[in-house]
RNA sequence: UGGGGCGUAGCCAAGCGGUAAGGCAACGGGUUUUGAUCCCGUGAUUCGCAGGUUCGAUCCCUGCCGCCCCAGCCA
């Protein structure tokens, strides 16, 4: 794990950064996380917040979360709660008051009446069809709307009827005034503001026209003194906007806009809309399904906030778009899981297992680490009895050499108790196999042989006289695609088994009492927490992720 | 055919004219009361391609090729 928890340590925005303080260009370096809140933080998210709270942190200066809350439309107080909660979990440092981009909707419109008066912005009557008719194309340039040379003193009154709600919505817009021969279309007079009556989560009714993000994100970029403003690359194309708006008011400040490459990672989707459709279409359970990259479904799945912040670190920030592997992630929850996870036994497909030369009735106590990587972690005390549970994916008739774990005369290894030898193989009619009887060897006691002869194999088990019950979740990849954005229908690429839910599965008594949001591992199987579902009635886990398993892996390649 | 970007191992990448870091993945081997962890080892005569400048180029220049973004009153 590298020192600095919040992003990669060197890359070209921080060398920019670091220059520009070198050279006096600024005294403070101010940066912000500008979600608009129309729905979760994601993973992708998190990339942003790492590197904007992480600039901020290391040169001493300061990063605002900021909503982007200019259209209303799609913009909910759910969502502004939600990722106040996600950025809050993921301890990135943020400790101030949000702002809102709405908090200056009173100085931008000040502003946009600047822009008429210097006769750089004017209310065009053009349709929505027509404004596009106008603009040209990408080889072709636009055509001056008719509107385009009103009277600064017309465009006044008309723009502050606007506001007033003269108008129907969608009628008129506030453009400004530069070229509609421009090669970047985000040139050719953009919109500043449109007409939508539709109540505000933050304004209610007192506005009826709202600044689109153009006109608003650079001026409240300089509002709040940013110095830098980063963003993802398909902004790349409005900086020459954000630029003369800018160099256009009479701004106190001069942020610079940067962009880098937004990430995407392999078997997923990170796109809002696509997110939003999982959601909505009810593919998910919701925003925070453990199956969905959000912020919040990975800290329900049990994805420590120090992996995410691990995870981004990794990977650097540059202008260049690629796909990130998921397994980086997934090493980056199992490595800070590893070192701070308690150990347990759980068996998730049971299949008893009876010693026939143990005395019936009779239990004895283990001690059993409770983290073999961390001995300060002490030990716990784990039940044994006569009949226990063990893994259906333990026994196996036939079994090949390879095979460690349990077979008709094949002695192994229970963890922490006993080596036991597999006698007989007791079948149901259908011929599946439903006991195991075995014996064992007491001189074996704590599981070391006296004698020094070793076993290949050691196998997790559960006192059946004392075993929990509880709902296990087990979760794989939401889609079969590696790169599921780029297909047609990316909702045609979902798994269909993408969570398998396993019931009655036997878990020893300690993990009855698992605190909310801790996460501990079942030895052989993974990662798994409680689910919000659960309750002391009906306890329900989730595998956050399994261990690696090269023996799986091994087999699968055959 | 307009404008803006990007191209270094399977993936993410460092490199800023002096002779190719690191991480993930993969593959070997060792340790192991988790087939986990941990440890050790294995990769680019080459940086999209072709020219040019230079004693010397992944880094500079030119020309190609490939990929991404832009024609919302979304952000």
């Amino acid at each position: 794990m590298k020192e600095n928890i919040l992003g990669s340590v060197n890359d070209f925005i921080r060398d920019r950064v670091r220059s520009d303080l070198e050279e006096g260009e600024i005294n403070t370096v101010v940066t912000r996380f500008p979600p608009e809140p129309n729905g979760y933080l994601h993973i992708g998210h998190a990339k942003s917040i790492c590197l904007n709270f992480g600039i901020a942190a290391e040169f001493g200066g300061i990063c605002n979360l900021r909503f982007d809350d200019t259209n209303p439309v799609k913009e909910d107080q759910e969502f502004i709660d939600a990722i106040q909660a996600d950025l809050q979990w993921l301890s990135v440092g943020w400790d101030r008051q949000a702002k809102y981009a709405s908090d200056n909707f009173e100085q931008l419109f000040a502003w946009a009446k600047r822009l008429i008066e210097d006769g750089k912005a004017y209310v065009d009557d053009l349709t929505a069809v027509e404004i596009r008719e106008y603009r040209g194309t990408l080889t072709e340039p636009g055509r001056n709307s008719p509107y385009r040379d009103r009277e600064i003193e017309e465009n006044l009154a008309l723009f502050n009827r606007m506001r007033d709600g003269d108008f129907e919505d969608g009628s008129r817009v506030l453009r400004a005034k530069i070229d509609m021969a421009a090669g970047n279309i985000n040139l050719r007079d953009p919109v500043l503001y449109r007409i939508v009556r539709v109540p505000h989560p933050r304004t209610g009714d007192s506005w009826c026209i709202y600044p689109t993000y153009d006109f608003a994100h650079g001026q409240t970029d300089a509002i709040e003194g940013i110095s830098h403003s980063l963003c993802t690359l398909e902004f790349e194309d409005h900086r020459p906007l954000y630029d003369w708006l800018i160099d256009n008011l009479p701004v106190t400040a001069r942020p610079r806009q940067y962009e880098f490459s937004r990430l995407n990672m392999s078997y997923t989707v990170l796109s809002k809309r696509r997110l939003t459709q999982l959601v909505e279409e009810g593919h998910v359970s919701g925003w925070d399904d453990p199956r969905m990259p959000t912020i919040s479904g990975l800290r329900r799945r049990g994805v420590p906030a120090l992996a995410v912040r691990d995870f981004i670190s990794r990977l650097s920030i540059s202008k260049s778009e690629g796909t990130v592997d998921a397994a980086m992630l997934e090493h980056c929850i199992r490595d800070s899981l590893n070192q701070t996870s308690m150990r347990r036994m759980a068996v998730l497909r049971p299949l008893k297992l009876v010693i026939e030369n143990y005395p019936e009735g009779q239990v004895e106590e283990f001690q059993s680490a409770n983290n073999p990587q961390d001995e300060s972690a002490g030990t716990r005390v784990v039940p044994f009895s006569r009949e226990i549970w063990i893994e259906r994916d333990d026994f196996m008739e036939d079994a090949p050499k390879k095979f460690f774990r349990l077979s008709l005369g094949r002695e192994v290894r229970l963890r922490s108790a006993y080596f036991v030898t597999c006698t007989e193989v007791i079948k149901d009619a259908s011929g599946e196999v439903i006991e195991l009887r075995c014996t064992y060897d007491p001189e074996t006691r704590g599981a070391n042989a006296p004698d020094g002869r070793k076993v290949k194999g050691t196998l997790h088990w559960v006192s059946a006289a004392h075993a929990v019950e509880a709902e296990v979740r087990l979760y794989s990849p939401l889609f079969a695609d590696e790169n599921p954005g780029a297909a047609e229908n990316f909702i045609s690429t979902l798994r269909s088994n993408s969570l398998e839910v396993l019931k009655s599965c036997k878990l020893e008594p300690m993990l009855a009492e698992v605190a909310d949001g801790e996460v501990v591992q079942f030895e052989r199987l993974g990662y798994f927490c409680t689910d919000p579902d659960s309750s002391s009635r009906a306890l329900v886990f989730n595998r956050t992720i399994g261990l690696r398993d090269t023996f799986a892996k091994a087999m699968a390649k055959r």
